[in-house]
DNA sequence: AACCTGACTCGCC
DNA sequence: AGGCGAGCCAGGT
């Protein structure tokens, strides 16, 4: 078992229709200080339609420009079509679509 | 096997 | 208030 592991587990627990950050899915994961490795993670293995990696934005709710999931705009596009609201093109309106409280996985005991 | 880097954050200057 | 460095993990060179 992993971190990353981990990390997967806590971004597939983000509902539909909002958004985390990355600092909240690695507080999920155990430790916040590993948002950076959180990026990695997504980045490294995106398991598309298994780990909703769109779901996932940097704290002042801006999409990450390095998504390679078919450009920027399409994160935004599957966002807006879960019923998240922008405050423009590229931030999401954390004030209402971000998840009160992303359930804390047991770090490192997913197995 | 050591070193560098990367979808982030926060704290200190 | 804006800029810079540190902390974390894994994989590639």
């Amino acid at each position: 078992m992993t971190v990353f592991e981990t990390i997967y587990e806590a971004v597939k627990m983000i509902p539909a229709g909002s958004v985390a950050t990355y600092g909240q899915v690695a507080e999920a994961a155990g430790n916040r200080r590993l948002a950076r490795v959180v990026g990695y993670a997504l980045h490294v293995n995106p398991e598309p339609g298994v780990i909703p990696c769109h779901r996932v934005v940097k704290k002042d709710g801006e999409v990450s420009r390095a998504f390679a999931f078919g450009g920027i705009n399409r994160q935004v596009e599957l966002l807006q079509g879960e019923g998240v609201g922008f405050r423009d093109g590229t931030h999401v309106d954390m004030e209402h679509f971000q998840v009160p409280f992303l359930p804390w996985v047991p770090s490192g005991r997913i197995k």
